[in-house]
DNA sequence: GTCTATACAGCGATAGAC
DNA sequence: GTCTATCGCTGTATAGAC
């Protein structure tokens, strides 16, 4: 947890040092902004160690990507409850989430995913997938409206996520989360089990557009 | 519009395809990923020449910002009209300027912000004060309260440009313009004149949270 | 195991020849 | 006006000495 800061000449344990060292850094600057030489830097080591452990840069993120949490054990907490309340939960266990030491590798990859494509993949098919995808499936809705539906609270949760933790604008940033989560929780819940306008209820998606101006 | 293909030796316009490879560089890369002699490539044109134009990557940078679109000439089309259909006009607004040729700028911008502190605050000031503190002034709301709801506002809007446009997500990326305007501008509306959850209704915001699992 | 030294590529920016 | 050449810097990655 605790940033390395002095001098760490023979240390036994200085492949945590390197990872700990990255995952503030990738969480702090994004993937393409953190330079190796920096993360060496704040872990008191030399540069060339971190390729002797880690191999490449990629296989570096991919490390500090490994076991932020664990899906089977913490889906439960946002399934498990009253249905009208799946919303509620969702904001609250994202905002535990980031709000956690285990919000540093998710920073970094939000970070990274508007740069770089093989980390904009990573995001999708994590969050979406080994999230969502399980939150919708609990809920028995008509199987042609989930994409649209989890998409809808796709947009409310990366925007919530990028303008508290990201971008940090305030009062959004310093708002606590029980506030925020009574505050955008029910958009969720709407978006997930409430009415849909007609036209986007099923996944027929026209080709062209409607009416734009 | 059309991108400089071939050599283009001794034209006059040189100028004018350096300000459109830019642009289009900057929407699909960022500013930090995107590279000046890049530019020049696209645009046919030699490196030099770039810096003999606009002098540095920043003067480059603000040069391809500049008259997106007239503030003066666009607020009255969100402003307007019924009170109710505010979040709906904003909506729409968003999604025909990203949609239009204006909207590769603010495609930059949002790229760069996430990674570039000053471009951070561009759009901070740029999107929030330039746009929504007008149409939040013309609703006459509590004061108190519309720092907040211009914060939520912001988080959906944040959150639908980004995965339309940025990271384009499915089915989202895809939807006609006027089906997501049906689907999330109630959504907005609400964030801007619905009933906000006690607790953060005025500007009290406690340092401590309360309750968070 | 750990670090010094360095190779190699790409960046922004400048000076000056044509 | 346009381009060649180059400086100074930073990045990843590697080879090899201790």
């Amino acid at each position: 947890m605790a940033r390395r800061s002095g001098r760490r000449p023979g240390s036994p344990d200085t492949r945590e040092a390197i990872l700990t060292a990255a995952r503030t850094a990738f969480a702090e600057k994004g993937y393409d902004q953190t330079s190796i030489r920096a993360i060496a830097a704040a872990a008191g080591v030399d540069p060339a160690l971190i390729h002797h452990y880690f191999g490449t840069k990629d296989q570096l993120f991919l490390a500090t990507m490994n076991a932020p949490f664990d899906p089977a054990e913490v889906l439960p907490r946002i399934i498990d409850g009253p249905r009208e309340e799946t919303g509620n939960r969702l904001v609250r266990f994202i905002l535990t989430l980031w709000d956690s030491p285990a919000g540093a590798p998710a920073a970094a990859l939000m970070r990274s995913a508007v740069s770089n494509e093989w980390t904009a993949r990573l995001v999708r098919e994590f969050v979406v997938t080994r999230i969502l995808a399980h939150v919708v499936k609990g809920l028995d809705l008509d199987e042609s409206e989930a994409p649209m539906r989890t998409s809808l609270v796709v947009t409310q949760i990366v925007g919530l996520v990028m303008v508290r933790y990201i971008v940090k604008v305030e009062p959004i940033a310093s708002t606590p989360p029980a506030q925020l989560t009574a505050a955008i929780g029910p958009t969720v819940q709407h978006y997930l089990t409430g009415d849909l306008p007609a036209g986007l209820r099923h996944a027929e998606l026209p080709a062209r557009t409607s009416a734009t101006s």
